[in-house]
DNA sequence: TACTGTGAACATGTTCACAGCC
DNA sequence: GGCTGTGAACATGTTCACAGTA
C-alpha cells in the first residue's frame, strides 16, 4: 500500500477522540512502569487499574488506535508502548523553550518527565538580565532578546510560557511570531493566537477551586440549614430589585445597602 | 424562609455540571479583572472574549446559576463575582498544606492567585530536615512527622502534593488518615483513596504530550506520504505474527526481529 | 476459558436559534 | 433594540453487555 493513507475504517478515519489522546499519555505511565519491571503481557483490566480509569473505557480507547491486543490474552507491553508513542508523536525528538524562569520555570527544566518523553529542553529564557548565564537544571539562561534567534535556530515549535500573567501575551506572540506554534500556558490569562497555534493552560488555582467547590458540598451535604454561612457582606446589586430566581443560598429578598 | 434548601427549580436542583463547575474560576477571573476596573456591567459577548469561551456557553452555564443578569443589558459585575465566589465555596477561607518543597512547591507557596482566592497556606510540609525552619515564601518548612498535627491543629480538608512520585501515595494515605478529604496532586502517579475523596491531579507532561499529538498532525497534514518517518526501530511483537489491523501507520506486515 | 473489540444504550456537554424581557 | 435565558438539536464521551476469538 503505497498510496500512503488510503485504507482505514472509513468510518472515523483519522480522529481520535480528544478525550482518548488526553489519557494516553496515562497509559503510556503505567506501561511504561510495567516494562521497567518487564512484564510481558497486562490485561486491560490490570492496566486499566494502573491507570486509574476502568477497564472498558481502556479498551474503546485502543480500539480507536487498532486492534493490539490479544484475545483471551491481553496486551504486549513493549509492542503497546510504541504504539501509544508513535501515535502520540513522541517517537521522535521535541525541542521546546521554556519562558520564565521562576519557580515554576525551575521546577519544569527539573522535571524528569520531559526528557524520558522525547521532550528536550532546547532552551531556558528570562526577561531578567540578572538571570543570563546562570545555569538551572544544567542549561544556562538566555536573555528574552534571544527568543526569535532561539525558536528558529533549534526549530522550536513548542513553547512553554511560566511568566507571570502581564508578560505572558506578549512572550505569546513573539513565540508565534518566531515560529512556534503550539503552546503550553502556566501564566493564568486567556492567551489569544492565530489559527493553527495550539494552547493548552494549565492553572494552579483553578484546580484549587474546582476542589473547593466539590469540598463545600461535602460540608454541606446534610448538615444543610445554613442559608447563611456567609461572612463577606454580599455586594449589592446594580439596578433593579425584584426578580431574580437563583437557587439556594439566595440573597435576602431585598438586598442590603 | 427558615426551612432551608427547600424552593429550587427542581427539575435539576442541586446539579451544576462538572464541566461548568471547571469554568467558573476562569469567569471569575475576568470577572475580577473588571471589576478591578471598575467596569460596573458586562454582557455575555464580552466576558465571553475576556474568558476564552463562547457566549452561547457562557450564558448556558449562567443559568444553571439562576438568572442573574438583565436581558437587553447584561450582568452586574460585582454582583456576579460574589455568586460565582460563594457558588465555588470562596467566600470562605480554605486552609491548604503543601507537602514537598522543591521548586514546585515553592513556586505554589509563592502563587499569588491561592491567597486572593480564599486559599490561606497553612504550613508548608517537607520531609527533609534540612529544611525545616527555612521559609519559603515567608512561611518556615515544617518537618513531615508534623504532618498529621498540622492537619487536624488548622483544620486542613485540602492538601497539595508536589513531592516526587514515588512518596505521594504514601503522603497521600496520611493526608487522607489525618483528615484530609480533597487532594490536588502534582506527582506522576495514579493515587488511591478511599471514596468520598477528591483528587485532581495535575501532570506537567501529560499536557505536552498532548500538544505533540497535534503537532504531528500539523505536520503531517498534507506532507502525509511518509509513512516510515519512524526512527526508533519499533519493538517486535511477542507472540502472533499476523492479524493486525491498526490504521496507518502500522508497522511492516512482518514484523522485523 | 479468559480475554479483547465493539455495537448500542445512555449520559454529558455544546451549539443553535429564538422567545421573553428590559 | 439589544440583551438574557433556555428548550431542542446536535456532538462527544462513557458504560454496558456480549459476540468473537486466540
Amino acid at each position: 500500500m503505497a498510496t500512503g493513507r488510503t485504507h482505514r475504517p472509513a468510518t472515523r478515519s483519522r480522529g481520535i477522540p480528544e478525550a482518548t489522546v488526553a489519557r494516553l499519555p496515562l497509559y503510556l505511565r503505567a506501561l511504561t512502569a510495567l516494562s521497567e519491571r518487564s512484564v510481558p503481557t497486562v490485561s486491560s483490566e490490570e492496566l486499566a487499574a494502573a491507570a486509574g480509569v476502568n477497564s472498558a473505557k481502556l479498551r474503546k480507547d485502543f480500539s480507536y488506535l487498532g486492534s493490539y491486543g490479544t484475545r483471551g490474552v491481553g496486551y504486549d507491553v513493549e509492542y503497546l508502548v510504541y504504539q501509544i508513542s508513535r501515535e502520540l508523536g513522541l517517537t521522535q525528538d521535541w525541542p521546546v523553550v521554556i519562558v520564565g524562569i521562576g519557580n515554576l520555570g525551575a521546577a519544569l527544566a527539573n522535571y524528569g518527565g520531559f526528557a524520558s518523553r522525547g521532550f528536550r529542553v532546547a532552551a531556558l529564557i528570562d526577561a531578567d538580565p540578572a538571570m543570563a548565564g546562570t545555569p538551572v537544571a544544567g542549561i544556562p539562561v538566555q536573555h528574552a532578546d534571544e527568543l526569535e534567534k532561539i525558536v528558529s535556530d533549534n526549530g522550536v515549535s513548542i513553547g512553554v510560557i511560566s511568566t507571570p500573567a502581564g508578560a505572558a501575551q506578549q512572550v505569546c506572540d513573539r513565540l508565534v511570531a518566531a515560529g512556534v506554534t503550539s503552546i503550553l500556558n502556566f501564566a493564568p490569562t486567556v492567551l489569544s493566537v492565530p489559527d493553527g497555534v495550539d494552547v493548552r493552560k494549565v492553572d494552579l488555582s483553578i484546580e484549587l477551586q474546582i476542589l473547593a467547590f466539590h469540598e463545600q458540598r461535602k460540608a454541606g451535604e446534610e448538615a444543610a440549614a445554613g442559608d447563611d454561612v456567609d461572612q463577606a457582606a454580599p455586594p449589592v446589586r446594580a439596578a433593579a430589585s425584584s426578580s431574580r430566581k437563583g437557587p439556594d443560598g439566595d440573597m435576602p429578598a431585598v438586598m442590603p445597602a
